[in-house]
DNA sequence: AATTCATGTCAACAGTCGTTGACTTATTGG
DNA sequence: CCAATAAGTCAACGACTGTTGACATGAATT
């Protein structure tokens, strides 16, 4: 029953599968870079979540920066944040930012991959032209505005201000008990930078 | 003329200072833990800038962390960033960060300091632990009302979240040449978080 | 002046890191 | 069925790190 009998697919799943392993190493990785900063993730680590050699690793994506280089492409995605009309982005945003921890799914918070290796002299160049090029900009043009770029950073710097004090920080300040509060402030913030005249 | 010939005081300083050469390795760190993370500064590093032997940075110090925290101590000072009254602290504060990075004279900006090392997992609880007590609670404690500290967090994380963009990750949309609309928009930010009646 | 103690220097240990080359094993094509 | 190639493994290199103990040298006290 279990077994499939099929012709077509291999009944036998090969037990060597390049496009398989490298997804997997991928994915190891992202669920990685977005716990702890660029240094401070080997690749023998990646290596062992994904079940390879450590050696596979570079074989496959050259070095670990190239890897990094590789993860971040797919990371940031302006139109998964931004969705609906413009009114309720703001409060929409704060909510989705202020539950953020707990959804450690496939999907993986682009800010926290951000924040983790910001202060990295390796990572950071390749993180920032991610920033701006797909979030910063894209967000810009829905927007719209004069000094709509510089609006849309900012509203980038208040996610990655706040994710820095609540999850790396675990500051007690903000903790789930006053969401009501942070959600109101936070929000009205990143609408205020939405809604601005230029 | 240029030699002092009083008695009190030694004319000749000593090539061995305990206090002085403490304290050089004290300012050298400091310098250097605003520039890079705590992982990435070592103390062979901090030992050069200070001209002085590597083992009598941990022989001062104990470890690294240790310095480190000793650091930490002094960074925050609430004071110094809370001045006047209330009602112009959101675009003063604004404008102080917007045109910090020059600045890096002997204060050197404790929230530079705090995003260099946010993410690194030895580092972040002493900061997060500074932060809180010399910052965030002092800052409640002069805007009062309802859930101070939740504000005064929240305006913590603008200003690290600004910071992090705009000196980490040099983002071209917050250059010097956009700081009128950056002072307008996180000045009103951090002001409606100071005027929150709770 | 001689001894004692603080101050500074040197070399080395033990560990981790990214990376690479040689080797083994599985899969595929003739 | 055998050879060729892809996929995976293993061990090791070289460079770095924080830290420590033994040693040298300055200053200060008796």
């Amino acid at each position: 029953m279990a077994r499939k009998s099929g012709k077509q697919k291999p009944a036998t799943k090969p037990l060597r599968d390049a496009a398989g392993t490298r997804a997997r190493i991928l994915e190891a990785a992202k669920l990685r870079f977005c716990q702890r900063s660029y240094e401070q993730v080997g690749v023998r680590e990646i290596a062992a979540d994904a079940n390879v050699d450590a050696a596979l690793v570079n074989r496959y994506f050259g070095t670990k920066e190239e890897l990094f280089a590789e993860i971040s492409k797919g990371v940031f995605n302006a139109a998964d944040f931004i969705e609906g009309p413009l009114s309720g982005v703001g409060e929409y945003l704060a909510q989705r930012v202020m539950s953020g921890p707990e959804r450690v799914k496939e999907g993986a918070n682009p800010f926290e991959f951000l924040l983790r290796s910001a202060a990295s002299p390796t990572a950071s160049p390749i993180i920032a032209a991610r920033l701006h090029k797909d979030f910063v900009l894209k967000l810009a043009a829905l927007i719209g505005g004069q000094q709509a770029a510089t609006r849309a950073a900012l509203i980038a710097s208040y996610i990655i201000g706040f994710l820095t004090v609540r999850i790396a920080l675990q500051s007690p300040a903000v903790l789930p008990a006053h969401a009501d509060k942070v959600v109101a402030l936070l929000g009205s913030a990143i609408q205020a930078a939405i809604d601005d005249p230029g």
